[in-house]
DNA sequence: GCATTTTATAAATTTTTCTTATGAGTCTAT
DNA sequence: ATAGACTCATAAGAAAAATTTATAAAATGC
């Protein structure tokens, strides 16, 4: 049985006639006997008793009318639901991120993002980079924001906004505005566990200055953002940290940024998401909102 | 898009892949393929994540499943019921009789019918034989019980029980045990109305003795059996009805019957069924235990 | 009875479904 | 890294079905 009987059936009862529901239908007639004939032999009985110029549905037709029409139309609003599923925007997203973009960037997004589309609700899941990146290669995350290019044949990596590694302290561990490179041989430095995206970066730089880790003097090594900013503020050493984790701290002056001369540590976040995955709509909505923050639209951020 | 598309859709979502479900569906791998395809395309989006080696539904599969899985169930369920309702004996049973039948035959067996069947219930519609050999023809009845046979080539005729018409009256009519059917001629008759199925018999058999019915000395035309029956014990005249109409009155002796020598009126009753159409379940029940009381079966009447 | 209407049947055609064969991509294990 | 196993996609041919045209049969209405 299939719903082509059901519609045809549905069409005969209702004109109480083949040739007639052959018309509505756009149908020959003999197709529409055929279909019935077969219907009539899947489930053992006529349904219509032809008496020649016309018919009457029996009573197995009366009972398979309603129904027929219940299962048609239940089709009917499945596609439909699936068609305005697309469109919309709500449920739960849960959206993993290393610790300074998941810190400090996406929950003013995430709240912004809310407010326009306020049926939706934000899980946002902080770990390391590598641990992210692993989510999102397992499908037990669906978007993620990292600071390192881990896996680019398997994911998409889109560039998001711009973050400068700088290097702070308080007064009494460096009491300088500005310093050369090369003097960071001689600095006491807290710094982040192998893994972070911070950590990562840091290394990469230095190595461009021929700074390789273990020529530092390494105080301390701290498995948290939060962790190093507070050794800092102790004055256990001096860090290379994210400008956005330490806006506060410098604005208030309990930090202070010392410029290394000739010496920028730029990266960007970048989205990352399964090449595979067609993303839920709601997720491609976050997806096209945190693009407009990305270093290209940073000039001409979207209004909203 | 057709059932089959659900049901193929369904196994895959089941078995997460598209070979394993073509295995339980006893189809080959491309033809799944193709399907979901096909359901792709209608519904505008993907609904498998095709990752090489496995493959994940979309957000857009898991609304369709259960969606899916219900509609399927009630397709499932319409076949079963129909199937049953074929084997089910309950509802109402309107049944069309002649007053004989009607009023002494079938309100009993009909009684039977219900101790063994209690959940149908029974409107008997008495009319003459020829309404109700006219509503059956009209589909306004689906069965009908008449003494006399109107339309053989569209009408369905089956023996029902057998009855005999005997002259009926009170002493003071007709003072006599039995009497030649010729001395009918001199004594005062009630009859029924033309188009009544007692007139029609009593007129038939009257004619085969040369007695047509203008020769009668006539008194009294009444429109039911029972009007007639209040007219003899008045003693207004003597009248030809069904043995079955006054079992009550010989047995209490307020009429007596005045055998006519050498001329039995026997007549049965028909059962009518329209020859194109399909007896819904009950109606057939119903047909087969009233068959158990036609003529052949009487010396063998069906124990219950 | 004859014209008209309606469903059934038969044969041919078109469309759809299905299969086999093959290819391309992915994962595993060596 | 690479071979082998596994899985889905594609293409082409075969099988099945749906559909149509043409025609027959039955019934109604005049």
């Amino acid at each position: 049985m299939d719903l082509h009987h059901l519609r045809i059936f549905v069409e005969v009862y209702r004109q109480k006639s083949f040739s007639k529901a052959s018309e509505k239908l756009y149908l020959s007639q003999p197709t529409v006997s055929e279909h019935i004939k077969s219907l009539e032999f899947e489930l053992g009985c006529s349904l219509f008793d032809r008496l020649g110029r016309s018919i009457i549905p029996t009573k197995e037709a009366e009972i398979l009318f309603p129904r027929a029409l219940s299962v048609l139309e239940q089709v009917e609003r499945l596609k439909e639901e699936i068609t305005t599923a697309q469109d919309e925007v709500k449920g739960q997203l849960t959206i993993g991120a290393s610790t300074i973009p998941g810190t400090y960037i996406l929950p003013l997004i995430a709240a912004k993002f809310k407010k326009k589309y306020p049926q939706v609700s934000f899980e946002i899941l902080i770990e390391d980079s590598r641990k992210i990146t692993d989510m999102v290669l397992n499908h037990e995350l669906i978007m993620g924001v990292v600071g390192a290019v881990m896996e680019p044949e398997k994911l998409n990596y889109v560039p998001f906004i711009e973050d400068e590694l700088i290097l702070v302290a308080t007064d009494r561990i460096i009491n300088k505005e500005t310093m050369p490179p090369s003097e960071l041989r001689s600095i006491p430095f807290v710094i982040r566990e192998p893994g972070s995206g911070t950590r990562n970066t840091m290394e990469r730089f230095l190595k461009t200055k021929d700074l390789p880790i273990e020529d530092l003097n390494i105080v301390a090594t701290l498995g948290s953002t939060d962790s190093v900013k507070q050794a800092l503020k102790a004055s256990l050493g001096a860090s290379i940290l994210s400008k956005y984790a330490v806006e506060d701290e410098l604005k208030s002056g309990v930090l202070k940024e010392i410029k290394l001369q000739g010496f920028k540590m730029k990266r960007h976040f970048s989205i990352i998401t399964h090449k595979k995955r067609t993303l839920p709509n709601p997720y491609n909505t976050f997806y096209e909102f945190l693009i407009s923050y990305s270093p290209e639209s940073q000039k001409h951020p979207a209004k909203d």
